[in-house]
DNA sequence: TCTGGGGTCCTAGGACCC
DNA sequence: TCTGGGGTCCTAGGACCC
């Protein structure tokens, strides 16, 4: 989708239409950033990421509007749901991209007839304008969908890459940001081309990590994956919420509120999507822009709110450092499963205190020797802190 | 003019296991 | 007393994407 954010709230109130618009939380404050601008801002130079402030400076007159993230949800699932009318076979990337395998749907000569009714048809239901690229995989669909912007349709065959692709700068690949960018310069890579014949993959290995250096290496040269996953959006790995304080924060009660506050978002979300976490990580950015992060992994996943709030409250407490002040505090909730496929993995000493398990631990001898008759059963107990999960390997000592 | 919030994946080191 | 090779899981940090 081309300017997504903006689009829909263009969408929501025409009245906004042809205006010089930005969509940005906290417009009014100074540390609010740009997250979409229209194609009428566009010439001020206005872009994703700019701090409000610079964007108000090139242009007094821009219009800002604070986000509305539950119409832009609501547009993703219509497009999608639209998508899907043309193949089962979409792959959500984002909010506002995906992946379509049209194989099967139509013929070669085809493709630009549906990629022109698909542009339309979003246009006319939505009032959403997307760029569409045309290609064998997608990292290939990627590039070309970035061509031609906005309401664009490009189509990129392997044979038109040397022609197409190999000139662009190397910035402009996905999967090359600001640190890979230097890192690639060094070796004198300038464009898609020099990274496609570059000879001492060895060299790029070290520079960039092996798995960088071998799927960039790969992209450049016009391959890459075509499978679609249409699983994508459905199982997360991670949920988190952060929040930038609006200045600097020194009390740490407010800091510990704020810990609450997003806990009890995350956790909604959590029990929404129900699932469960065994991993949790609290993230402080100082005012120096330092960040840091601690993660604990508990044995009962969880997602009660109260019961994740002291962990993260007991992290805070050991690991605040509080010669300086805080921007921003994150709660993260990773190692999801399903509430509902839950393994009960709790232990029946779990509960109890040591007293109580010396006592449980007596009993449980005394029963197994009733059971066996006599006293010769030797039992030991393993107080490993979690039980793993393979107890079918006799090798697994753990379980025991 | 001080630089958001939601994610994914990779790397490297360490603890621990067989 | 010293030591190999294969593996998993956890933590912390970093790069990248929209």
């Amino acid at each position: 989708m081309n300017c997504f954010f903006a689009s829909c709230e263009i969408a929501e109130n025409p009245n906004l239409k042809g205006k010089k618009l930005a969509v940005a939380p906290n417009a009014i404050d100074r540390r609010g950033i740009i997250l979409a601008a229209s194609y009428e801002a566009r010439p001020y130079g206005i872009h994703a990421a700019m701090r409000v402030s610079e964007a108000l400076h090139r242009c007094p007159d821009l219009v800002l509007v604070e986000p509305t993230y539950g119409i832009y949800s609501e547009y993703s699932r219509k497009f999608f749901e639209y998508f899907l009318k043309i193949t089962p076979l979409v792959e959500p990337a984002s909010i506002d991209e995906g992946y379509l395998d049209i194989t099967d749907v139509c013929k070669p000569d085809e493709v630009l007839a549906l990629a022109t009714k698909i542009q339309k048809d979003l246009l006319e239901l939505y009032h959403l304008p997307c760029s569409i690229g045309i290609a064998p995989n997608k990292f290939l669909a990627k590039m070309a969908s970035d061509m031609k912007k906005p309401l664009g349709i490009t189509i990129l065959r392997k044979r038109e890459i040397a022609e197409k692709l190999w000139p662009l700068p190397i910035s402009n690949m996905i999967g090359v940001g600001k640190k890979t960018l230097a890192s690639l310069e060094i070796l004198g890579i300038k464009t898609i081309g020099d990274l496609a014949h570059y000879e001492n993959l060895n060299l790029l290995k070290d520079v960039i990590g092996e798995v960088n250096a071998t799927s960039l290496y790969a992209h450049a040269n016009g391959m890459g994956s075509n499978e679609v996953d249409v699983n994508r959006f459905n199982d997360v790995s991670s949920l988190s919420n952060s929040q930038t304080f609006e200045h600097d924060e020194y009390d740490t009660n407010n800091m510990k509120l704020v810990i609450k506050l997003l806990t009890n978002t995350m956790c909604n979300r959590m029990e929404k999507h129900n699932l469960k976490a065994y991993n949790f990580t609290l993230q402080l950015k100082y005012n120096n822009f330092k960040v840091t992060n601690k993660s604990v992994t508990i044995k009962n996943p969880t997602s009660n709110s109260k019961t994740i709030y002291k962990i993260f409250e007991d992290i805070f407490e050991d690991f605040y450092d509080t010669s300086y002040p805080l921007r921003l505090i994150g709660v993260a909730a990773s190692h999801l499963i399903e509430s509902t496929e839950e393994i009960k993995q709790l232990s029946i000493f779990d509960s109890l205190d040591k007293e109580e398990k010396d006592i449980e631990i007596d009993n449980l001898v005394k029963k197994l020797n009733q059971e066996f008759g006599h006293n010769t059963l030797k039992i030991g107990i393993n107080s490993s802190p979690e039980p793993k999960k393979d107890i079918n390997n006799p090798f697994d000592k753990s379980w025991r």
